[in-house]
RNA sequence: GGGUAGUUACCAGAGUGGCCAAAUGGGGCAGACUGUAAAUCUGCUGGCUUACGCCUACGGUGGUUCGAAUCCAUCACUACCCA
């Protein structure tokens, strides 16, 4: 029998319905919450990123909400590594803890883990975008092809993130992306249990449709507005926000804007989704199936 | 009742004899992905097909033509104008 704690992770595309489920799982199992959101970690972004509601989070104690300042680094390797420490703690009092999100990546590296790769320095980030400006992506295309043949072989070379990525790491590592990246899960001191939650795609759709109007009634403009200068950060490249910082500059009416947040969002979700599908280990419920998921995961948690 | 304009794929909309299964935009579908991932990138979008290709399609019907989304006739519908 295995008697490892639990970790239970409830996922699925955005505006689908998780929050809600996830507090009345860590209640009905008396624990703690994770968010694994990489915008909601931020503490400016309440309403574009749907956080859950100050009543919410007096619920049930959350971690990963709201803890960062929009100029923070932060990555999923550095979510993989606090996520776990935090589980160490918690599941010396606590038998199951919840998880929950749709940063696809971040999930990953709490569940399976991801490679060490070093961090790349603002020095290095800099004077790579510099190159990608003034040589092109078919010039650094050519010099990976060089320095790393054998993910050059493999690597999307129209992507230029991908390809600015792996020169990135020779450069701070003096190693190939190649000869780092191992692709091993890494063995868990829990057990995971995952949990799907979707729904028929027009439904998905509406919701997340009513959504964005209910954020912008909820003051999405203004909330963007006290964040406007910090704008070309990395953690306001985020549905929404963009949207809004081009109504902000005069570009767009907010109609439109409010349509592309809508399809963006939409384009979003599907994204998740196929991630999530490539996941085997997902057992899918439609979220108005509350007591089905609750019996499953009690099922889940107590026993292996 | 008369006149004019229009009817194109999921929507909008270009095309006015062959290079058209049909530009472009929107919407949609599918996929990739291991370090700022709500990011970044890719493919498809009439049907069958791995493909060559075949079939069905530009409101309906009938014509002209070697060949029609494109020309003609007629019918239907829509919009606007005149009565």
């Amino acid at each position: 029998m295995d008697t490892r704690p639990v970790l239970i992770v409830l996922l699925g595309p955005t505006g689908v319905g998780k929050t809600e489920l996830s507090l009345r799982m860590a209640e009905m199992l008396h624990t703690e919450i994770l968010s694994s959101d990489s915008r909601q970690l931020y503490a400016d972004l309440p309403i574009g990123t749907a956080a859950p509601t100050p009543e919410q989070l007096a619920r049930v104690p959350h971690h990963f909400v709201g803890t960062l300042a929009l100029a923070d680094y932060y990555s999923a390797a550095r979510y993989e590594e606090e996520a776990l420490l935090l589980l160490e703690q918690l599941f010396k009092t606590h038998r199951a803890v919840v998880m929950t999100g749709g940063s696809m990546m971040y999930i990953d590296a709490v569940c399976r883990g991801i490679d060490e790769i070093p961090t790349i320095s603002d020095e290095i980030r800099q004077r790579m975008k510099q190159r990608l400006d003034e040589e092109g992506l078919e010039a650094l295309c050519e010099e990976l092809r060089l320095r790393d043949p054998e993910y050059y072989e493999v690597v999307d070379r129209l992507n230029h993130k991908r390809i600015v990525h792996a020169l990135e790491i020779i450069e701070a590592s003096g190693q190939t992306y190649t000869s780092l990246r191992t692709n091993a899960t890494k063995e868990r001191p829990f057990r995971i249990v995952k949990i799907g939650l979707d729904r028929p795609r027009e439904e998905l759709f509406a919701r997340i449709n009513t959504r964005v109007d209910q954020m912008l009634s909820d003051g999405l403009l203004e909330e963007a507005r006290r964040v406007y200068p910090s704008r070309h950060l990395n953690s306001l490249n985020t549905v929404g926000y963009k949207e809004m910082f081009c109504v902000l500059s005069g570009e767009w009416e907010l109609s439109f804007a409010t349509e592309r947040m809508k399809k963006n969002t939409r384009v979003y979700a599907k994204k998740q989704l196929t991630w999530f599908r490539r996941d085997t280990s997902i057992r899918w419920f439609h979220p108005s199936e509350e007591e089905a998921v609750l019996e499953y995961v009690s099922l889940h948690s107590t026993k292996a």
